[in-house]
Parts: C-alpha cells; structure tokens; sequence
DNA sequence: ATCTCGTGTAAAGCATACTTTCCAATACGT
DNA sequence: ACGTATTGGAAAGTATGCTTTACACGAGAT
C-alpha cells in the first residue's frame, strides 16, 4: 500500500507532530506510515481523511497483487 | 465505526464463507466484521470494496466522538 | 559554538486484527 | 430422523498497529 501522506501534509504545512495531534495518535506513528512501515488503521486512515478533507482512497492507494 | 457489510454481502446474495474466500481472510473474520467485533485493516477495507465495487465510506460509516 | 526544530529510528510493551480448530444452534431438504 | 448449509462464537496463538521513552542527525537562527 503506498500513500501520499507526506504530500498531503505539505500542502497543509504542517509538521508530524502537529498532524499527529489532530489526528489523535502519536508522532511516531505518522512517521511510520510516511516512511512506509506499517499501514494505518481503518479508524485513522478515516481521521487523516476527515482531516485533509478527502477520501481515503485518495491519501491511500491499495494495489492487490492476485 | 458502523458497518453495512451485511446488506452489501445479501445484495451480493453470498455466504459469509464465499465472501471470505474472494477478499482473502477467513470467514470468522467477515463474521467479526459484520458482528462489530472489530474494525478490519485499511487493506482488508479496500478488497472489500473493490468487490462490492464501491467505497469504503460507502460499507463503513466513521463517525469521530470529539 | 550552541540552541531549537523537524525528522528518522530503536526497544519494550499493550491493543487490536486475524488465524486455526472446534462446537452449538437454526433452518432446510430428503 | 438424518444430513447439509449457514451463522455465531470460544480459545489460543501469531501478526500488526500504536504508545512511550529515548537518542541521533541535519538545518537554520542566534
């Protein structure tokens, strides 16, 4: 799963702790998903979303490899 | 976090095992899922909608309680 | 040179998503 | 009465998402 996230947040000019603030989950986390480590939740992709104003599908892009 | 996968999944006029079988998780996944049990991953959310051929928002309802 | 800010990363621990195996209940067809 | 199909759920285990604490690095300002 690849997103844009980073992209996102410079758009807004906001920093990972900022956005981890309004998002409610910790700054480390907002890193993690940035740099790709882990996909977020269901819950929070749904905050960044609400957040940024989009859908999730434009933040996120799930390719299915079958 | 609300979903209608039950509706969708009648619609659909599947079994919750078929319907497991095609998004690739188990069927007491889909039985948690349906049951409120818990929320499934992001990437569990976009096969599920790339089945049903919608969007997530369209089988999952978020309503933030901030 | 020092301070602050933003970012990257690691370790340990907790919470949640998901699996396999198994059993119970209901409904339907024979 | 019996078999099959579908659903609900329990238990134990693995994997992943997320937290807190902590440290390192580079860039910019003083």
């Amino acid at each position: 799963m690849e997103n844009d996230l980073t992209v996102w947040r410079a758009k807004a000019d906001i920093t990972q702790a900022e956005l981890a603030d309004q998002v409610g989950v910790s700054r480390q986390t907002i890193n993690a998903i940035e740099r790709g480590r882990y996909d977020p939740s269901l819950e929070l992709a749904f905050e960044l979303a609400r957040y940024f104003d989009c859908r999730i599908e434009d933040i996120f892009d799930y390719e299915p490899d079958d």
